[in-house]
RNA sequence: CGGGGAGUGGCGCAGUUUGGUAGCGCGCAUGGUUUGGGACCAUGAGGCCCCGGGUUCAAGUCCCGGCUCCCCGACCA
């Protein structure tokens, strides 16, 4: 490509929308232009990466048997009302109908039509499994598309179906999917780490997420240095020996105060549950201040709001999911812990919880400051598992100004739920290892479902086993954003002057740069660049009469892996100049050379994201 | 959907306080001088100052309404 000619133009200065590195450098690279918020054109040099990208996905899945497909943008609603995702999804699913008056939507992803093909092509184990993926667009019409390419609206995806004869069958080539996973992100050159996640909206039994880590990620991640534990934090849990036991017999032993200062500050005796009056002391701080009491040693008592869920089949009775009246549910836990509110939603089987709004909580009676179960009635309650039902508490009195001492969960009030719903804290003790957890922000470039039989059993998916039997087909759903991994890549691979593309997924391998305007110049370069384009080497010409600066700058920011140089200087010599982008100093290499040189820097640059034989073999 | 900010040649910005001929840098065009890290000289083109209404002799500037975009949250590949 003659630099002269390529469509689209570099900036100097860094426009006003870039909001993190990689946003910038595609923007000032002349490599993507946005249309509207979160919908981004792509221009040639983009365009190129998209497509090697692409293919490094397509190499992979083929590597695990995948077959690739094409499904619809366009879909009938019905189909999205089989699987009651219709009803579930809300304003980010866009919703129209076509000239008929007919219900439809805009893919937001897959699982309903593949879910419609599988039922309709495969009816025997014998045709399991099989994996089919695409590499498609999707619509989500997302509240606050961000950082470029990173959260748009419009975007494209690779997402693969894996279809199975039963749950193991699905582990076994769940874990092949993550190995492909990771070969793609080595190959694309984007370091992740592959995290324990949230089912979201896909629902199933098991998830991952393939995080790219960097500050300026919107999810914040769980790590263990120590073992390798690694969570999302909306799922990561903590060892509750240490957060319950050893810690809290520390904290006891540290302050005398402990039991003995609820009886000594209150004149009661151990194991009964007496009422102090703590005026104004309305929050859990004031009140162990107050009583001279650990946080640890209370009981923090949160409203939620629910709304009865959607679930299983469709029906019309969903159509007015809007206009349910919301269940308050009371969430206790110890005093110095926060509510996760994805695992509440998930140990009560709901799409999502919300705080209950003050005046939900006044209807109800209930006096925010000085909350909690005991002798209440009508509430479900969740009590998290930090609280343990042999140790006492302070917890409000359901009055204002007062609190209870010698509360015991259980005895004092009764447990609907119990599980995990608290948010892990940085240096909180790892589940598997106890030592303390990492925090980091990452970039998900990519997730895994084990899905199960959610959306087979429900648009009837069903096979004939070897036993005579009709079974849902147990599946998994694994997306990888192409754009979103091509922000991840420039992330990745960058310096001050530009980006650093990795030879395997760069617009060109190499970048032919003349100095100055003599016609010795000019005349040498041609006739390279006329026989690498003969060879079909991937070359970008930078043939424009600008100065040396210009094109320069211009080849740092465009950051193709090769540069080779041609100048009066060079030619002086009879030689020309060749550099890595990734390193400082060139190297002067003879005319005669030169093909040879760079073929060589071409087979190592690709050599350096290579998967070698981490690959697993093709299994069909 | 809450809270904050911004819309002025292609890009980055000033001008708005105090209403009075729309500016600067980069880019673009033409000619010339240059050519190893975003050169220089000269000449030139390019604007419904986001949209609609209002106040005024006069609105980029003041008032009302709307739209779009950005940031921080809530939400997600």
């Amino acid at each position: 490509m003659r630099f002269s000619r390529m469509f689209g133009k570099t900036l100097r200065s860094k426009p006003a929308e870039a909001e993190m590195p990689s946003h910038e450098l595609l923007l000032r690279a002349g490599m993507i232009a946005r249309l509207a918020a979160g919908i981004y054109n792509y221009m040639p040099l983009a365009w190129r990466v998209v497509r090697k990208i692409e293919n490094i996905m397509r190499e992979e899945m083929d590597a695990i048997g995948g077959q690739e497909i094409n499904m619809p943008v366009v879909h009938p609603a019905d189909l999205w009302k089989e699987s009651g995702r219709y009803f579930d999804i809300g304003p980010e699913m866009v919703r129209f109908r076509d000239r008929t008056g007919r219900d439809m939507v805009l893919a937001m992803t897959h699982e309903e039509t593949v879910t419609d093909l599988a039922r309709r092509f495969a009816g025997s184990y014998r045709d399991l499994p099989f994996m089919v993926y695409q590499i498609q667009t999707k619509f989500r019409d997302e509240p606050r598309p961000r950082g470029g390419l990173v959260r748009v609206r419009e975007f494209v995806m690779k997402d693969a179906y894996s279809f199975h004869r039963d749950a193991s069958d699905l582990d076994r080539y769940y874990e092949e999917v993550c190995a492909a996973y990771r070969n793609i992100c080595r190959r694309c050159g984007v370091p992740v780490v592959q995290v324990l996640s949230d089912v979201g909206m896909m629902g199933g039994s098991q998830a991952h997420e393939f995080m790219y880590v960097t500050p300026l990620g919107e999810d914040t991640l769980v790590l263990c240095p120590e073992c390798g534990y690694a969570a999302n934090r909306e799922v990561a849990t903590v060892a509750r020996d240490g957060l319950e036991g050893l810690q809290l017999r520390a904290e006891n032993a540290d302050h005398p105060g402990g039991r003995e200062a609820i009886s000594g500050a209150t004149g009661v005796r151990e194991g009964k549950l007496e009422k102090v009056a703590t005026p104004g002391k309305n929050t859990i701080d004031l009140v162990c201040g107050y009583l001279g009491v650990s946080p640890k040693r209370s009981i923090k008592t949160m409203v939620y709001a629910v709304h009865a869920r959607t679930e299983g089949h469709a029906g019309a009775a969903k159509e007015k999911a809007g206009s349910k009246k919301r269940e308050l549910v009371l969430v206790v836990l110890r005093g110095d812990l926060e509510v996760n509110e994805r695992k509440l939603a998930n140990l009560l089987r709901v799409g999502e919880v919300e705080p209950a709004t003050p005046e939900e909580m006044k209807e109800a009676g209930l006096v925010p400051g000085y909350m909690s179960p005991v002798g209440l009635k009508g509430f479900k309650v969740v009590a998290d598992l930090s609280l343990r039902e042999d140790e006492e508490y302070v917890a409000g009195a359901n009055e204002e100004g007062y609190h209870l001492t010698g509360v015991r969960p259980g005895r004092d009030f009764p447990v609907d739920y119990r599980g995990d719903v608290i948010v892990a804290r940085e240096g909180d003790p790892c589940p598997r290892c106890g030592k303390p957890l990492k925090w980091e922000r990452g970039i998900e470039v990519g997730n895994t479902f084990k899905l199960g039989v959610k959306y087979s059993s429900s648009m009837g998916a069903t096979f004939r086993d070897e036993d005579g039997r009709d079974k849902p087909m147990v599946m998994g759903c694994y997306g990888m954003g192409v754009g979103r991994l091509l922000a991840c890549i420039v992330e990745a691979n960058r310096d001050s002057s530009g980006i650093m593309w990795p030879i395997t997924v760069a617009p060109y391998q190499i970048h032919l740069v003349t100095l100055g305007a003599s016609p010795r110049v000019r005349e040498t370069a041609e006739a390279v660049y006329a026989r690498w384009i003969r060879e079909g080497k991937e070359v970008l010409y930078d043939d424009r009469d600008e100065s040396a600066g210009v094109k320069l700058k211009d080849a740092d920011l465009l950051g193709m892996p090769i540069r080779v140089l041609i100048s009066d200087r060079t030619l002086a010599d009879e030689q020309v100049e060749v550099k890595l982008r990734r390193d400082e100093a060139p190297k002067r290499v003879g005319l005669g050379e030169l093909d040879k040189v760079v073929s060589e820097l071409v087979a190592s640059e690709f050599e350096r994201f290579s998967v070698g034989a981490s690959r697993p073999a093709a299994e069909y």
